[in-house]
DNA sequence: TATGAATGAGATTTCATTCAT
DNA sequence: AATGAATGAAATCTCATTCAT
């Protein structure tokens, strides 16, 4: 039920994952703890239908993301395939952030999100492979580069470090195409 | 006291920062809940005090970012002194994973946490500053390896996915590198 | 509800407002601590409830007493209304001892427990002070006698001091009338 | 040991008997727990000391009631013994409003304390007896007085309420010489 | 389908008391 | 005599889950 669903991510976000009580997505969905049980057999399982969202949205992400050339144009259809990476941290960022902090000393969450982390890394690789300097092995750099990505827009969007998207998503870009490419930024 | 200290490391470390309950912590220091609310007045106070530990490795750890240069021995020394970060993770692992848990909807470490974080980065910042092209803003630049280099020690040593420890320290160093001095890794 | 307020009174009687516990009262109201929480947020605030009921049926008693004349009918009524409050002792005696109990060292209580007073002996003064001597201020003579009808019925009715109900009664309308006609008592 | 009674005074006073805590009595008095238990076996115990001050007082302050004339030097003698109590009650009020807070729901307290009322009440008897009319019970007619005594002290001292301690004394001689000798007040 | 009162297991926290020094 | 760290029994309170309506 969307209603549960969206109350979810709105807990989920104020009060984390852990500190979340179904009595508060009941209170936000104005709904009661019977048609809660209804759905959802507990907390956990009403997670994972967002976390399946999540993923799918991630993956399709993942999908998109273009053979990215040497040149200037390269770099600028990477910067806003990084655009598109922080719309979707804009939407899903609560549950992203839940999942994190669920998925340590949980070992289901922890198993979903690893897997998650591979298929998303591997697509990237398979995206990037042909750019990357034979020495380095290209499935490490992917995941130093998603790891760079992720933490980044949760720096930025979640924690309200100070820097403006723009600039984020143009230092990314330029990291990750010098990365790339030997090239320096910008 | 030492004891309660430790036991509360092992025990964030199996359960998680939400699940550990003080009478885990108790039962492993084999000592009474009596004497934990002797030296703690909860389980959070605890966490605040292993907090401050970690946050003083960092910030020393921060401190020993030697001047990196463009050439192998730079790369080398940066390279060693990640080595030194992944030993801190090592160490400090369960504090570090626990953390990222309970900032999650903690006002109060989730402000440490970003306080710890912009001591970290502007240090960090201060020691390649010099080496960055022009136009990039190195407190940006600085903040995005930052990410990368917490993340990826997260995904590698926490999270096990299937990455050596080696070869996580030398694509770091490389991708780090690359971005300082625009060349190709290693 | 119903249930846990007989319960609390009934604890309240036998145990004191400082060592009756929760569970005594769940217990005898045959329900669960989940149940008390949800109607009552602490023992307090069970005793709260009851105290207002209290304070009600107090004041409802000063408004009811008449004015009294200084010849014998006077006397009865004045006797007859004294008896009213000692069935109102009785039916609430245990919250009263509890009160006296609870309001020493506890704001609240305190300061609920000067109100309720205050107003009681107000409406009394209001009652007799036609029939005092000029010199005497009404307000301080009502505040003797109302301590000396409380006091007194505690003694005789909780205490268990040897005197008959009726006895009392008899006394306290005596030197009451005597004070407010200057009459010798009966 | 003095500085513990004197400490545990001060604590009844601003915590009542059931709230004060051993620890905040040691550390009032500047000693430590194992002492506390060296010359006391429990906070029961150092209570019963007090109470034993308090009763010896009052006993003495009964004896000294000198035998109340019908005139207006047998008043003044009179307010002059209430002023007395008042005194007494100054001093040791924090321990007579525990002992009604201890007394209530705790066997040993109120069998000691309805034994000292009851002293204290005969010996106030012997003093009155001669001077009430024939159809009054002198025991009775004490107790009514010396409930009126006692708790018009504890509204006035202790509770707060606006009357001044002159005035008070003045109202309690006048009530009480009125109800023995049947003249108007003052 | 939907409800929400009732439950009770389990966690937190307090504090009187002991005992080795 | 004096200390105070350590104890653990006992109390409070929360919240996921059920079930009769």
């Amino acid at each position: 039920m969307r209603k549960l669903l969206d109350a979810g991510v709105s807990v989920f976000e104020t009060r984390g994952y852990h500190a979340a009580r179904v009595d508060d997505i009941v209170k936000l969905a104005r709904t009661s703890h019977g048609t809660f049980y209804l759905y959802f057999s507990n907390k956990e399982d009403l997670f994972r239908a967002l976390a399946q969202e999540v993923g799918d949205a991630l993956q399709a992400l993942a999908e998109s993301l273009p053979l990215v050339g040497p040149d200037g144009a390269g770099r600028a259809a990477l910067a806003e395939w990084i655009g598109s990476f922080a719309d979707l941290y804009d939407e899903y960022g609560p549950v992203v952030r839940a999942w994190t902090e669920a998925e340590i000393g949980t070992h289901e969450f922890g198993r979903l999100g690893t897997e998650m982390l591979t298929r998303f890394t591997l697509t990237f690789t398979d995206r990037i492979s042909g750019s990357l300097p034979d020495r380095v092995n290209p499935a490490i750099a992917a995941l130093a580069l998603v790891a760079m990505l992720e933490r980044m827009n949760y720096y930025v969007l979640s924690k309200q470090v100070n820097v403006s998207r723009a600039k984020m998503i143009d230092t990314l870009a330029g990291v990750m195409h010098a990365s790339l490419y030997g090239t320096t930024h910008a």
